[in-house]
DNA sequence: AAAAAAT
């Protein structure tokens, strides 16, 4: 983190260049700066006259920081970036995913470095089938399919390669966690006849189009909640799974599910799209019969999920498609036109396009609902329920549902009991706190300290790195903006009143390196993967606990070193227990300070934090106060006996024994969040 | 005293 000198030599150079361009647009490269309102931002992505060197802020902050501020450039951030020191990877390959970093781990990743073949492929279908094919393989990774249906039946199949597609799609983030580094994290499975779990990809037949695209992505071994997933999905069971976002729960779902697809072939889903007589909906245009639906609460995270599906959908006859607010509906729709198998959508929209006449469910066999707890919170239950049961999706026990939440709240063990059946109970460790790669720093920032404190981190940033910084509002989000935007820095935000496009461009813009600084809001906090997240900051903590460790799994991700660090004062008194339960899972070093505040906090009588708390039901918080309960299940992980409950078990039907509360390894991560109101709404 | 999501 303090490899400076030579490389802003090399900065310097690029600042240079960058502000050449900077004059051509007039923006002014001199040290007037113009306001730009954040839309129009990051055109130029270069802001870097003077970014930050007064030198004048000295708060003493040590904290294991070093004091760079030699290196304040956040120097020519422009486009082709070639000068980031990634070990061997050389990003020489401009097809390669336009100055994605390439994390050094890859090359240690058995020294694959032709990473366009894969060894699954034997591509004899290009070969006897010959080329006529899908020569227009079109921007959604599909197929131009009408005309070959006929004699195209056999989906299990490899269609023909196209090597600018393989390109485009694989090149791009990593999702793949293949570290060992997870294999401690534990996962228990409970349920009738749970299928065992796998320990290698190829302890399951998913056929070859699967495995092909798993070693395009270079998945080498599944992660845990893969493990268990993956044979519980081909075994056709229902599943309901306890995992945060980082565990590789996408692919968890999206293979096994997408395996079958291709296994089983499209079914009756493929003459209802023809539209053999079936309603055409009212528009009278081609109605869309998916074969899998993916409903997720966030538009980024839906296009996260669609990026993925195109990965494995890659050389199959499936066409995966994304609908979402806030973008152009009538694109999303010629889109779906133009074939659908699997679809991930949000569900404001998809409602929409289920009342547009543009989505039937009617073969909807495979249902997944990602971060289903945050889909709750949001208010979303109408529209899920509005989806799955009041239309023509096929009934529970006929389609195939998997849930994937990261607490298990009474709300969504009602929702499991209503969608689900006959359902296995994944539990899989929290992956964000219980990982050491990830450094949790703690310090007291009063509140007018918290913008210069910020600067002294981002100059003690290594240049290369990407910042994620949170805030707590939307305003708050672009005020920050604009402050570091006027000190020089290269940054960008994303919250939920910015446009779609412009959150898109956004993270975009920072995920390529061209805005190493994103300031954002609670949007950005689940789900997103951005590789290469060198430093998360909490400009404010969350009141939330389960919301930190979102947020500060943001980095530290694909086995990298990640740092996150924490501003706190006497606002954030209400999260001090938990951050220090969370900071000793992961055996952090906790300020003294913090730990006192804790005590304090937790003898004065009738605390107000605790009252609270206990007026909204049983919290996460609470599991090791509440009374009663059953027992705990599984081992202590951590040695460390609670004895705890967290209440709320009580879903119908699922009778599984045990507690996944208040158990070390899972630190009431699982337990009833109680929907604690800390706004009085 | 908030964020997110269909228009």
């Amino acid at each position: 983190m303090s490899h400076v000198v030579i490389d802003n030599q090399h900065g310097l150079d690029q600042q240079l260049a960058a502000l050449d361009l900077n004059s051509a647009d007039g923006q002014g490269g001199g040290t007037g700066r113009r306001y730009i309102p954040p839309h129009l931002r990051n055109k130029d992505a270069s802001k870097n006259d003077a970014p930050g060197w007064d030198g004048g802020r000295s708060n003493g902050f040590v904290n294991g920081y070093h004091d760079n501020r030699t290196n304040g450039g956040f120097g020519g951030r422009g486009p082709p970036r070639n000068d980031r020191g990634f070990g061997t990877y050389e990003n020489k390959d401009s097809n390669w995913g336009g100055g994605q970093p390439r994390d050094a781990a890859y090359s240690s990743f058995g020294g694959r470095t032709d990473r366009s073949k894969s060894a699954f492929f034997n591509d004899r279908g290009a070969g006897s089938r010959g080329r006529y094919e899908r020569g227009g393989f079109g921007g959604g990774g599909g197929n131009s399919r009408w005309a070959e249906d006929a004699r195209e039946d056999d989906w299990s199949k490899p269609t023909a390669p196209n090597e600018r597609l393989e390109r485009e799609l694989f090149a791009g983030s990593n999702t793949g966690i293949n570290f060992e580094k997870y294999d401690d994290i534990p996962v228990e499975a409970t349920g009738n006849k749970c299928p065992p779990h796998i320990e290698s990809f190829h302890d399951v037949e998913m056929g070859e189009i699967i495995m092909g695209n798993i070693d395009l992505s270079r998945y080498t071994r599944p992660t845990p909640v893969q493990k268990y997933a993956i044979p519980i999905i081909k075994a056709k069971r229902d599943l309901m799974a306890c995992a945060q976002t980082g565990s590789g729960k996408t692919a968890a779902f999206l293979l096994p599910v997408l395996s079958q697809i291709y296994t089983e072939g499209p079914g009756d889903a493929l003459q209802a799209a023809k539209g053999g007589g079936q309603d055409n909906g009212r528009y009278g245009r081609r109605k869309q019969y998916p074969i899998s639906l993916v409903l997720a609460p966030t538009r980024e995270l839906a296009l996260q999920i669609y990026d993925e599906a195109r990965k494995f959908a890659y050389r199959s006859h499936v066409r995966p498609c994304v609908v979402y607010g806030g973008a152009d509906i009538g694109q999303q729709i010629r889109e779906l036109e133009r074939g659908c198998h699997l679809l991930v959508a949000t569900p404001g929209r998809l409602v929409d396009m289920m009342e547009r006449g543009k989505i039937g469910l009617e073969y909807c066999n495979y249902l997944v609902l990602d971060e289903a707890d945050r889909m709750l919170d949001m208010g979303f239950e109408p529209q899920i329920r509005r989806i799955v049961e009041q239309d023509t999706m096929p009934p529970k026990g006929i389609r195939h549902t998997m849930m994937f939440s990261a607490t298990f709240p009474k709300e969504i063990q009602i929702l499991a009991r209503d969608f689900l059946e006959d359902y296995i109970f994944l539990a899989v460790g929290r992956v964000g706190s219980t990982s050491e790669n990830i450094t949790q720093k703690v310090v007291w920032v009063e509140e007018p300290d918290k913008r210069s404190f910020l600067l002294d981190l981002l100059n003690a940033t290594g240049k290369d790195s990407l910042t994620l910084v949170f805030v707590e509002t939307k305003k708050g989000a672009d005020a920050l903006e604009d402050f570091l935007y006027c000190e020089g820095y290269a940054c960008t935000s994303i919250h939920g009143d910015r446009s779609q496009r412009d959150r898109e461009e956004a993270l975009h813009q920072f995920r390529s390196g061209r805005s190493p600084i994103l300031v954002a809001t609670a949007v950005a906090a689940r789900g997103l993967d951005i590789s290469n997240v060198k430093h998360v900051i909490n400009f404010d903590l969350p009141s939330d606990i389960e919301e930190y460790v979102h947020r500060i799994g943001r980095t530290g991700r694909v086995g990298n070193l990640g740092l996150a660090t924490s501003f706190f004062n006497d606002k954030n008194s209400n999260i001090t227990k938990d951050l220090l339960d969370i900071l000793g899972e992961a055996k952090q070093e906790v300020p003294s300070w913090l730990e006192s505040l804790a005590y304090d906090h937790q003898h004065k009588s009738s605390g107000r934090g605790r009252s609270k708390r206990f007026s909204g039901g049983f919290g996460a918080r609470d599991y090791r106060q509440t009374p009663g309960g059953a027992a705990n299940f599984g081992g202590s992980r951590g040695g460390r006996s609670t004895g705890g409950h967290g209440g709320n078990r009580g879903f119908g039907g699922g009778g599984f024994g045990g507690n996944f509360y208040g158990n070390d390894g899972y630190g009431g991560n699982y337990s009833h969040s109680g929907s604690v109101d800390w706004w009085g709404n």
